[in-house]
DNA sequence: GACAAGCAGATTGTCGACAATCTAACAAGA
DNA sequence: TCTTGTTAGATTGTCGACAATCTGCTTGTC
C-alpha cells in the first residue's frame, strides 16, 4: 500500500464553523471588547438557528475571549493592561520551559520548519498584510511548543495565544502606521538553531518585552479612556 | 453604610447547574474515562431539555476533561500516562512561577489562609473523606495561585487542576487502600511561611513528585489494560 | 422635580420535534 | 470467504416556538 497520510477531514458541523467565523471576529478586533453579541441578529446573519450558535460562544467564552452573564447577554471580553501584563509574563515563563522541552529533539526537521515559518512572516511583512503578519508569528512563536512534545503546554499555549493576537491586532488597529517594517525574528531563529539554550531563553524573553512595552502603553490608553466613563 | 462584601448570588441557569453536576461526576471517577455520555439519557436522569444539556458538555470539551467527535458522541478524555506526565511537568513550572509571585504579598491574611486550608486537609484526612481529601488537598496547593494576583495563571491552573483531581480521584479509587494518613502538607506550609524562597520552590517541586510516582504507576496499568484490546 | 410601581419591548434560556448522520446487522455478489 | 451495498435503529445536530428574565420608559404619587 501506498504510505499517504491523510489528513482529518474537516469538522462538518455548522457549530464548528460559526466557532471558526466567530473567533476570526474576534481576533482581528472586527468585533471590538466589551461588545454584546446579539444572538439573533447573529444567527439570521448565518443564516443558522439560535442552537449552534449558543453552543459556539458557549465554546469561545471557555476559550477566554468571550464572557457571558446570564440574561444578560454574551460580550467579548475587555482588555486592561493587566490582562496583558498577566498575560505576557505567563507566556514567558511558558516559552522557557518550551524551549527547554524542545532543545533536547531539535533535528533538521525542526530547523527546516522554523525557516518555512519564519519565511512567512517576512513575506507577510513584505505584503504589509498586518493580520497576516501576528499570525505568522505567533505561529513561529508556536513553533517550539509544538515541538516540546508536550499536550497540555501546547493546549495551554493556545489558550494564551488567543488573547495576544487580540491584543496585538487591537494595537495594530489602533495605530495606523504600518507594522514594524524590519525583521526582528533573525536573531530568535539563529539562536534556536545554536548550541546555548539559556541564550535562546534569555532573548525569548527580552524580545517578549520588546513588543510587550508597545502594547502596554496601548492598553494604558485604553485604560484612560475607560475610566471617564 | 456597613461595609460587607456580598458574595455574588448563584447561577441561576439550568446549564449551570448541569455543568456543575457533569463536572462534579467526571472529576470523582463516577463517570470513567473514555465512557460515552448519551445526551438522551442524561436530560430524562436530569429531567432537562438536550439544550442546556449539550451547552454545558461544550463547556467541559472546552475545559478538557471531555472531548467530543462530531455525529459520534460525546466521551470522558481518556488518561494516558503521557497526560499525567505532561500535566505533572507543566503544574511545577507553574508552581514555581506562582511562589515567585506570591512571595512577596506574603501577610497575615495569607498566612492565615494557609492555616485554614491546611487544616482542612487534616481534617478531611481524618474523616477517611478520600474525595474531600483530594479538593481540599488541591485548594491548599491552590492558594499560591490564587495569591500570585495573575488573573491569566489562576485560569490556567484551574484548567490543569480539573484533571490533576480526576487523575487523583481514579488513583484512589484503583487502590482500595485508605489514604496517605500522615500530614504531608506540614512542611510545605513551614516553607511558605519561612523566608527562603528558593527552598520553597524546591519542596513544591519535589513534593509533587513524590505522588507523581504513584499516580505514575497507576496509569502504566491503565496503559497495559488497553492495549490488550 | 424625585421616586417608586408597573408595563411593554427586547433578549436570553429552555423545550419538543424534525433532519442529518452514524453504526451494526444483514444480504448479494465475486 | 471476503467484499460491497442496503437498511433499520439509535444518536447527534439543528430548527422554530415558547417561557423566563432584564431594561427602559411611562405613569402616578408625594
Amino acid at each position: 500500500m501506498a504510505k499517504l497520510d491523510f489528513s482529518p477531514i474537516a469538522d462538518t458541523t455548522r457549530r464548528a464553523e460559526i466557532v471558526a467565523l466567530l473567533r476570526r471576529a474576534i481576533l482581528t478586533g472586527q468585533l471590538e471588547p466589551g461588545q454584546k453579541l446579539n444572538e439573533l441578529r447573529i444567527s439570521e446573519q448565518m443564516r443558522v438557528s439560535r442552537a449552534p450558535l449558543r453552543e459556539a460562544m458557549r465554546e469561545l467564552v471557555q476559550e477566554g475571549i468571550l464572557t457571558s452573564i446570564p440574561y444578560a447577554g454574551t460580550f467579548v471580553i475587555d482588555v486592561t493592561a493587566k490582562d496583558i501584563i498577566d498575560a505576557y509574563s505567563l507566556n514567558k515563563v511558558l516559552d522557557e520551559f518550551a524551549i527547554e522541552l524542545t532543545w533536547p529533539q531539535r533535528d533538521q526537521r525542526f530547523f527546516d520548519e522554523l525557516d518555512r515559518r519564519h519565511e512567512a512572516v517576512k513575506q507577510a511583512t513584505r505584503a504589509l498584510d498586518t493580520t497576516r503578519q501576528i499570525e505568522t508569528a505567533l505561529q513561529l512563536h508556536g513553533l517550539i511548543h509544538e515541538w516540546a512534545d508536550n499536550s497540555v503546554l501546547l493546549e495551554t499555549w493556545q489558550r494564551l495565544t488567543s488573547r495576544l493576537q487580540m491584543y496585538f491586532a487591537l494595537h495594530q488597529r489602533a495605530r495606523n502606521e504600518p507594522v514594524p517594517a524590519e525583521d526582528v525574528h533573525e536573531t530568535y531563529v539563529a539562536l534556536m538553531k545554536g548550541s546555548d539554550m539559556r541564550a535562546a531563553q534569555r532573548h525569548a524573553r527580552e524580545h517578549i518585552d520588546l513588543d510587550f512595552e508597545e502594547l502596554l502603553s496601548y492598553a494604558r490608553g485604553l485604560e484612560k479612556r475607560a475610566s471617564k466613563n
